[in-house]
DNA sequence: CTTTCAAAACCGACTAGTTGGTCTGTAAGC
DNA sequence: GCTTACAGACCAACTAGTCGGTTTTGAAAG
């Protein structure tokens, strides 16, 4: 063990320790003991602490908006996009969990430099959400009494609190999961969810 | 100003505080100064900073599960329970929104003998939403493809998020806020959202 | 109504421990 | 020989919590 590169070793470690213990939970002597490296290595590959936090939040919030736009290219009407922006979102979880927990609890504690390019990426992402339901309202597929706002405010909800609870090592997998999701925010978006164009997203009925 | 008693202007003040900076980010000195009193007067009423986030957590937990047994006993069929508990669950934010920002923020701080008693009201709070969901499965009422528990971790995602963008000051009250959860998460439950029974549960249609 | 007096409430200078970050030095690569 | 990568002792700053002391309170005694 402890062939990567130090940088790397650096950054796995301090991201595990983070999702368990919160950032002012770990010390940087503490990330530097576990990592096996030093003080001297850290601090020759990290300006601060505060960049590391930064680095963290920057992998996860740049593959999720990229995971995103793909999946928004890759489909041509709004129930797919829906559902392909869904299906790609959650599954984000499997890689990146521990960097999810840390972008969602200790992002408040970003410093503003390295805040804003993150936000501006945040704001990117939720964006594209709110695009594919106002154009599923106007195409006439989703129900158009819907709110844009919050109809993507409860999507991004019930996708993003899955770090509160879901277990890699669980009986839940994630495909399970996003079907579930998908399901729910199809049903809960669609005009007519028994349309059999969009058969193909939901749950198979249950049998009585 | 300045009239109410020492403890609950601590305690105030740390709230605002801490909704704001993060709990680390805020520090007893701070609280002190900003809430006009004194490091003696800070220890005479909490046992530590610790005490104090344990507080701000209990307050939040104690009334979000009174109001959700309540909103339990107070229906008889599942619609109308899961319709009263999305209702009380949200108008929650609406006092409690800093309570809630700490609770969610913070509660990996909360040392474990603080932590026990707190994550066991959470747990009830949990299940009050399981078995809602369970008892409209069986009664026929909502879909039995669902998943109980992720169904429930989808309501409980979506309204809890709503504390990382509500704005009690900004467009949206938090009425109009309940009434499009209601209904979104309504439409994605029920066998039959058409139900006549339902209906008044849910947005009006819009007119094309 | 006034005095007494002890307990509770409150004050703020001080401390002990902790933590992010620095600095000097060394070894390896080019 | 010179830059880059890393090591680890050291430091300055900060912070939760303490402790001796002062003020307020409220009830009982005079």
């Amino acid at each position: 063990m402890a062939e990567k590169p130090l940088r790397d070793r650096i950054i796995d470690t301090a991201l595990h320790l983070f999702e368990k213990y919160g950032y002012h939970g770990v010390t940087v002597d503490r990330i530097v003991a576990e990592s096996d490296t030093s003080k001297g290595g850290f601090y020759h590959n990290f300006k601060s602490k505060d960049e590391l936090l930064y680095h963290i939040h920057d992998v996860f919030i740049t593959y999720a908006l990229t995971k995103a736009q793909e999946a928004y290219e890759s489909c041509s009407t709004p129930t797919e996009r829906l559902y392909a922006i869904v299906q790609s979102f959650v599954k984000v979880f499997h890689l990146y969990k521990p960097h999810i927990t840390v972008f969602y609890q200790e992002s408040t504690y970003l410093k503003p430099e390295y805040a804003e390019p993150i936000n501006e990426k945040r704001e990117e992402f939720k964006q594209i959400i709110f695009r594919v339901i106002r154009e599923g309202i106007e195409a006439g597929e989703f129900r158009p009494e819907l709110s844009v706002e919050i109809a993507g405010m409860s999507i991004i909800g019930m996708v993003n609190w899955t770090y509160k609870w879901y277990n890699p090592d669980g009986p839940l997998s994630i495909e399970e999961i996003a079907a579930y999701f998908a399901d729910f925010i199809l049903h809960a978006v669609l005009c007519t969810p028994q349309n059999p164009t969009a058969a193909r997203f939901l749950l198979p009925p249950a049998a009585e």
